[in-house]
RNA sequence: GGGCAGAUACCCAAGUGGUCAACGGGGGCAGACUGUAAAUCUGCUGCUUCGGCUUCGUAGGUUCGAAUCCUGCUCUGCCCA
């Protein structure tokens, strides 16, 4: 979409510093693949967020959360602006409006929820907490398991428990923008940032992590098992480019459904040739400042 | 030139006289989303003024009725020359 450059553009013009708000550029050794800013940009405007975690290391929306704000304090505390920046909705929702505090994962519990089965689970939530039974739909395991793990080890229902929730909205104001462009641009975008991947070196970035025992997340990461299904001759580069192009497409896809919901946020709608500094200068018209 | 097989919706593919606008998968679109979230899950996917209308290579034919049977033609693949 174009929010690094617009960001780095804004960054130019009133004093802040970003805050990645993004579930892949936490990764180290995860650049080309998660697109974050270069060495220089970073060197330019100090951003936070990135690059706090090995690919091996679990990390989740909460640990994002406490860095996240932690992150905020500390630009606030210089007196400038957080600029948070980043497509990864949960995370983003999470930051602004709270996540409930008691809920960590059992994994275990979470194996021996799983091999009852989505029917038996979904028959279990459905007596223990038919609140959340009603928002669940009965084919989402993940779901599913997550409610009920939570019920197990709390001995509360997450319904009642995802209604303490305090973010930093409740603490600052804040302005939320969002950029959008036209389907087919943004499409065009996406295959040609692929493209500049593997031209970047996308193939030995995900050599060097392969051996890896990676996280669930990272594993996750778009370009990775693509890349080395590609390694082990299971797929041509090209279709391993192409895979890609149309799992990011698809990604772009469910982060715009994601956002469009949110009342809160000021869409702004690119243009093809609507340069970074372009973009940065309505951003900065919608906050106002 | 001869023989055989095949042509189905955006793609792959099932269907072999009525219950077929046509199984299934892919892709696409839309939606949900509070600890795997670049995850997970859901719905729709010929047109429609919702009464209908037009589809299964193409032109005819058989039949009350055809994507399904018959004939010609076109194209594709394989085999023989």
């Amino acid at each position: 979409m174009g929010k690094t450059g617009a960001a780095l553009q804004v960054a130019n013009q009133i004093p802040c510093e970003v805050v990645s708000c993004d579930s892949m550029q936490v990764y180290r050794k995860i650049s080309i693949a998660s697109s974050k800013p270069s060495a220089v940009e970073q060197k330019r405007v100090p951003h936070h967020l990135l690059d706090v975690v090995s690919v091996e290391e679990k990390f989740d929306v909460a640990a994002f959360n406490k860095l996240a704000a932690e992150a905020i304090e500390k630009i606030l505390g210089q007196k400038k602006y957080p600029l948070v920046v980043g497509g990864s909705g949960m995370y983003m929702q999470v930051l602004l409006d709270g996540i409930f505090e008691a809920g960590g994962q059992d994994p275990s519990l979470r194996k021996k929820l799983e091999s009852l089965g989505a029917e038996k689970l979904y028959g279990k939530l459905k007596q223990v907490d038919p609140d959340a039974a009603s928002k669940i739909h009965a084919n989402d395991l993940r779901r599913i398991v997550r409610a009920l793990e939570v019920y197990e080890t709390t001995k509360t229902p997450i319904s009642t428990l995802q209604k303490q929730r305090s973010g930093l909205l409740k603490k600052y104001p804040a302005v939320i923008v969002g950029l959008n462009r036209e389907r087919d641009e943004l499409y065009q975008r996406i295959n040609e940032r692929v493209e500049e991947m593997f031209t970047e070196g996308l193939v030995n970035e995900v050599k060097a992590i392969a051996g890896s025992q990676m996280s669930l997340t990272a594993q996750r990461i778009i370009g990775v098992s693509e890349v080395m299904a590609y390694l082990r001759g299971e797929k041509s580069l090209e279709e391993a480019k192409e895979l890609m192009k149309m799992n990011t497409r698809r990604l772009a896809k469910r982060q715009l459904t994601w956002f469009r919901k949110d009342q809160r946020i000021k869409w702004l709608m690119l243009k093809a040739d609507d340069t970074a500094k372009k973009i940065s200068q309505d951003i900065l018209k919608e906050i106002n400042l």
